[in-house]
DNA sequence: GAGATTTTTGACCAATTGGAAAAACGTTAG
DNA sequence: CTAACGTTTTTCCAATTGGTCAAAAATCTC
């Protein structure tokens, strides 16, 4: 069967274009949400006219579902990778570790994953009670494992994993708030460091000093 | 000098009206965020005509900035009540119970200030350079002191109240996808409870079990 | 109940929106 | 060169958007 939709690249001039769209759509996307993001912003962000990008996207909702299909599967990647054979202590520091260099490497697509979820998750509903579902079940049953063997103290193991996704999404999605609120001093690229440290912290002995 | 602006409720059916626009737009604006959401919608979902709901308020952007004004004030509340002269570990296990207390009972407000961080907070930077940063960096101090004493981790205060918001709010922000993974059994509101559980143990002593 | 005032409605507007059509342009294989 | 193809632009459209305005209706004051 002849398929005409450019889904998927073929030429080079196609795969260089629908980069160039993809980009610039993650950005608007990410800050204006589904709705409050325009055909005609993105164009323009990706250098082009509104219909020539309506030709290689032939509608707005089909760029949505390219990037956040894109995202979700980078996202859950450092999950994935979580080894039920490691020792749980170092599993669990490095997935922490990963996660907080994700939300430092791509906090656009950490914010349009919020944006999504803030709406009710219209178009990715199916995905998180599919795939995510099963995928965070088995890591739930790893860590349960972990716990039973006394190798981890006696915590719920999907609060665990929320806990660690909210707090380092965190500095991708209230970037702004985080900004604000340590002040142009405080406030280089080193805020990740003070984070992961602090994260460390927090997730292996909490607050309460040990006697 | 008379204003006819009607700012600030004078009648009764300006006052019902004027909560009732208000409720609705926390609704829409809450999922959709500023710029997608229409008058329109707001309008029908508080049961009026457009030109009534502008009658009351006559632009979009003054409900927005009523909404954020009142949701700001309240939300600060908790943290503003952590007590320097208190004992510090049950001062900030109580700080984070009210935390997701609020969470739990006005997830459109946790979602609506969400919406506005994402967008990169155009209609806040002032409150959150001002107000707030003044806030937290008042009880980052009292923190710091407590650390100083000995009675707390040494950790980073601002990430511990980054921590603390984040952990909290996420059960209202990304409440779609805690529903999704957490499935249809375990998913009653019963899931508050299990999330203070695991944050309680979480903050006090994290995830290595004690010798 | 008359008159003043407040509230509501219906009709309207210009700008923006997502998208369609088709013609114009460019590229390339034979 | 030319036919076939892929790409881009111009023009257009109907629907939706935020917002106005004057008249109608309801309410309040005396």
């Amino acid at each position: 069967m002849d398929e005409k939709a450019p889904t998927r690249p073929r030429t080079r001039i196609q795969r260089e274009k629908q980069d160039r769209i993809l980009e610039a759509a993650l950005d608007i996307f990410s800050t204006h949400g589904f709705r409050g993001a325009t055909i005609d912003q993105i164009a323009e962000a990706a250098g082009m006219s509104k219909p020539n990008l309506l030709y290689y996207f032939p509608r707005k909702e089909e760029i949505h579902k390219r990037l956040i299909a894109r995202l979700l599967d980078m996202w859950l990647a450092p999950l994935r990778e979580m080894d039920p054979s490691g020792d749980p202590i170092p599993e669990i520091r490095s997935y922490i570790r990963r996660k907080l260099e994700m939300a430092r490497d791509f906090p656009r697509e950490s914010r349009l994953f919020a944006n999504e979820m803030l709406q009710g998750a219209p178009r990715t509903i199916d995905m998180l009670e599919g795939d995510l579902k099963r995928l965070v079940d088995e890591k739930a049953a790893v860590i349960r494992g972990w716990v039973a063997e006394g190798k981890l103290s006696r915590v719920d193991p999907y609060h665990l994993i929320f806990s660690i996704w909210a707090t380092t999404q965190h500095y991708a999605d209230f970037d702004v708030q985080v900004r604000a609120v340590l002040g142009p001093d405080r406030n280089g690229e080193g805020r990740f460091d003070d984070a992961a440290r602090y994260l460390e912290q927090l997730f292996m002995h909490g607050l309460v000093p040990r006697g």
